[in-house]
DNA sequence: TTATTATTGTCTCAATTCGAAACAATAGAA
DNA sequence: TTCTATTGTTTCGAATTGAGACAATAATAA
């Protein structure tokens, strides 16, 4: 492997994506862990000369996730002077057996433009990219220290993920395509971080004609059968 | 003049903004016109090698309408390979009476970091850029037309700034310290283009507790004399 | 001084929404 | 058949909002 060179991306341009899951009742994100350093980050990367940058995007996305037609939303780009910091990427770059020459150009100041994503848990197929060890789950409150900003490029993704909710109803792409109205609401529990009133919950649902009711989920429990759901299209 | 050198900048990336104010009942925002070109487009910049995306931007705005500490608000990047367009760039720089290279960094694609803000009319004194005839005010609705992307850039100021409005109550950053609520619910009108009941926003702005009222404004119309308010510090 | 006019600030009443709880339905277990 | 747990629906009062009426008042006209 050698290292890439800098007539294929622009320089000083990156991109980061927060990529949303819902499981077992939990708020979750994507990050990669880096070979030999304990190091977590988003996953992102860079923009080809040739491509847009919501393609770029796109395909790291699938690339991650094996995914295409993701719930994606531009959210913010980092610009600050204090997020650079060269050691941070020379020594994952070293940790990779790679020889960094001065100057290279993936330890100069990036502009990060975030995306936070959201998908259906149980559709991904992880794949780490040739960096990292791993891509894996955590838990939204409960993550490891990142790199860099990371942790506040997360901290505003949930932001913005919050205040859109409600706006855009986009709870329903982190569920699969037939969901019971208890999952909706625990989706929106936890994207919220806030207890929400089931019947109230409920009627609200229902009022704003977005839903289409489909046969029962019988799941063997001894209990009235609830209604599977989905978005109408 | 010389042109400006790459050594300065970074490549590939600029700003613009979409800078908004309110007179006579309507809402408006900030165009250039350059040299002997006939064209418009948002006022924007460069950002320096040794300084913070953010403090690009507030140093462009300051050189354009001579304010400080003015409210200013991220909403969107620009990175899609249409709008790059360098015939555009170049005619603009020759008509300054540049000799302009082959391969010269500000031909190159570039994504744009958009913002707005909000200013007291009154309180601007504008200053064109050197590549430009003037900088003036233009009504949001009755604007000419502009280079590149600039109208869906505008557009989605547009879009952004309406839907702030009620969570930001961002309002008042349109108006000088002290307003009549007549004048304020013409800025939310002129954002929101429509009209609003007078009597429920009047109700609404004082139920929400974050104005005070002072002395009354005589105009010397033969008519009740409304209160001045201010937001609360 | 007194009526008039235009506009502002407040109040009223009905319609709608929302929180909180009660009630009714029901799938499986006892 | 009864019981339990959960779901879907309804009810009731509180809070919010739309639409209009009403009262207050600054300057002008009579």
């Amino acid at each position: 492997m050698t290292l890439p060179s800098t007539d294929r991306y622009f320089p000083h341009i990156a991109y980061d994506s927060v990529v949303f899951g819902f499981s077992k009742g939990k708020l979750k994100i994507l990050l990669m862990e880096y070979h030999d350093t304990g190091w977590f980050a988003l996953p992102g990367g860079f923009v080809r000369k040739d491509e847009d940058l919501e393609s770029a995007v796109k395909r790291g996305l699938f690339e991650r996730t094996g995914l295409k037609d993701v719930y994606l939303e531009q959210f913010h780009t980092f610009g600050s002077k204090e997020r650079h910091n060269p050691k941070v990427m020379r020594t994952i770059l070293e940790a990779n057996g790679h020889v960094v020459p001065e100057g290279y150009w993936m330890l100069d100041r990036f502009f990060s433009i975030a995306y936070y994503a959201l998908i259906d848990f149980e559709k991904v197929v992880l794949t780490p990219d040739s960096l990292s060890d791993s891509i894996s789950w955590y838990e939204v409150n409960q993550l490891p220290k990142l790199i860099l900003d990371h942790s506040k490029i997360v901290q505003k993704a949930l932001e913005t993920l919050r205040s859109n909710l409600e706006r855009k109803l986009i709870g329903g792409n982190l569920l699969p395509e037939r969901f019971t109205m208890n999952e909706l609401q625990a989706v929106y529990e936890a994207i919220l971080g806030e207890k929400l009133r089931r019947t109230s919950f409920q009627r609200k649902m229902l009022s704003l004609d977005i839903l289409e009711r489909h046969e029962k989920l019988f799941t063997g429990k001894s209990h009235k059968a609830p209604y599977l759901y989905s978005f109408k299209s």
